[in-house]
DNA sequence: GAGCTGATTGACAGCGCTGGCAATTCCACT
DNA sequence: AGTGGAATTGCCAGCGCTGTCAATCAGCTC
């Protein structure tokens, strides 16, 4: 069709589809402008099936939300440069044949990579499945590293440690710390942070003042009972997900504490409850589009060669930036 | 491969995969079997070549978003009942080339439908390039209802009648509302709900309480303090979502107003912002998931017959859930 | 047991494109 | 003009399945 309007062999359009090179100048033309005028798409399909590639990239996540979509956004973006197309795929992390699951999608799908998000980044059949089958995967912020995969990560833990500074900048001495769920990579690193600049200071951390919320938000609120309820009680409160932070806000303010000045609190992620309360959340901001865009990238740089990954493993680190909105205060003499 | 092992033709193997009917139970379990030994999939490619279907339905959505996470998550769920997968593609609204955008999608992908979340479901020149195509689409809460697609609706002019008619008969009469983006169904409905539970109760709707907020939290900090700021306060704000009701919780707040008791605040969507407040917001839930899942469902349903649509045109309208929670408090008696 | 009908099954071509080559064209230089 | 080599282009087969239709088979009837 495209291929005699512009009077040459369909296999001449599909190397000027193909941006492969060996195309005169003129011929070139020609064939883009019948395709423009014809209006024509190549088949997918056809291609992939006659190229042995699909076009497709699989991202598999675990629970829907705001990051999700958010990340999935930048994927997108970054596939459609290359004439990619994504395929998200919710799978349940704790399911008996998740293994069986991954199996079928790649085996039907033929994914030319996979984007893993956490928790899904962190488990072993996922990836041993993957890898089997050969198909490369990026792994978003692991607990983990893989040896043989790379992953995306962003710097938890200073920004975590700035953060803290910030506090401790601000005259804070006695700060709580509310720790995300166990095994997750952002658990670890901004409690680590939290620790670096609380040692930089010279600030002993109490271990009352140490709780573990989750993530979720109704933990965080117990979490922050027991720590205003402490015998001395901290006056800030560093949440490590602004979901609890925000169920630090509830609890201060159902004790009459006068918010931020009787208590500073900060989170983490800049979700959007960060600006839906008051005082606003001083926060972090993850560039979770750019981590989609750039998780993306790294399989489409993988891709064309069909070999391994390039040495060393690339894994990326992304800069987060710090928000500093309403809710630190500095301490007051009679306080610190 | 499997046909080999099954001692049958490749043929059979597809009738199996397919489900067609006329295969022997014998022959079935034989070909299943060495399916299963196999670990054979088939190859999606192909079969859409073959078959001329893809396999494949669109989710097309503008701005990113807990909704679409949640909203995918229910349409993948029933596309994996009939081995479908779903090809999310983000597209910008008010793209001038989003025709083209979208013409390109469904060249090369085929897909044999495409779900539209709004307010790409209320684009004209969404509508018309898909109808040009034949692509059968699901309208999800559009505006205008198009005459020959279907349509996912929710009863947002119920809910918010019932929630208005609870805000009354815990004793309010001035009861102040914010609008959503003017050109949202929702914005809409949830007007009417709320002016229909008004007249019915034979209250007057002052205008100077009725403002526009375009569902922005922002916004809604705005439309709050001009409300509560005019001559007579209103005892209750009714917000169209959660994010401006947020809002008006803030500035509440700031003017020293004692929550619920001097003001009731109700939204609208059950945001996660709604249970991370003090108080939990009132509110109305939205069954995403399940909008995500039926509009899935009338894509399938169509597709095998390929003809048109059934008549009439289905438009379900799925029913919400009143969430009553912490931010109505009744009125006492010097107020009302 | 022949004859007939409907249920199963298989043979074959082809979906729309791309690899792997062979054929052709182009161009610089003798 | 003749020649060799590189640059273009086309031919052919086939990717892994399914549509079509013909072939075969099982179960009955007489």
């Amino acid at each position: 069709m495209v291929a005699d309007r512009a009077g040459v062999s369909p296999k001449t359009v599909s190397r000027v589809i193909n941006n492969e090179r060996g195309v005169r100048a003129e011929t070139h033309a020609r064939v883009m402008a019948a395709i423009e005028q014809l209006d024509y798409h190549p088949n997918l399909a056809a291609r992939g099936l006659a190229g042995a590639r699909s076009f497709l990239i699989g991202l598999f996540y675990d629970k829907p939300g705001d990051y999700v979509s958010e990340f999935q956004t930048g994927a997108v973006q970054r596939c459609r440069e290359s004439n990619l197309h994504l395929m998200v795929e919710p799978l349940e992390a704790g399911s008996p044949d998740l293994g069986r699951a991954v199996s079928t999608l790649i085996g039907q799908l033929r994914l030319e990579g996979v984007i893993l998000l956490p928790p899904l980044s962190d488990l072993p059949v996922v990836h041993t499945t993957l890898a089997t089958a050969g198909i490369p995967a990026v792994h978003i912020a692991p607990m983990h590293q893989p040896a043989d995969a790379p992953s995306v990560d962003t710097d938890d833990r200073t920004a975590a440690r700035q953060l803290t500074a910030e506090l401790i900048r601000c005259g804070h001495r006695r700060i709580a710390f509310m720790l995300g769920r166990a095994g997750h990579r952002a658990t670890e690193q901004r409690y680590l942070g939290f620790a670096d600049a609380m040692q930089a200071s010279g600030l002993s951390i109490d271990a009352q003042l140490v709780q573990t919320g989750n993530f979720e938000f109704t933990d965080g609120l117990e979490c922050a009972r027991r720590m205003l309820l402490s015998p001395q009680r901290p006056s800030a409160i560093f949440a490590s997900n602004d979901d609890m932070a925000a169920a630090a806000v509830c609890v201060a303010r159902q004790m009459q504490l006068a918010l931020p000045d009787a208590l500073s609190i900060v989170g983490f992620d800049d979700a959007p409850v960060a600006t839906m309360i008051w005082p606003q959340l001083s926060t972090v901001r993850q560039p979770v589009r750019a981590m989609g865009r750039l998780a993306a990238d790294l399989i489409i740089q993988h891709e064309p060669h069909r070999r391994g990954w390039p040495q060393p493993m690339p894994r990326p680190h992304l800069e987060l930036e710090l928000i500093l909105r309403g809710s630190i205060a500095s301490v007051r003499a009679h306080n610190a």
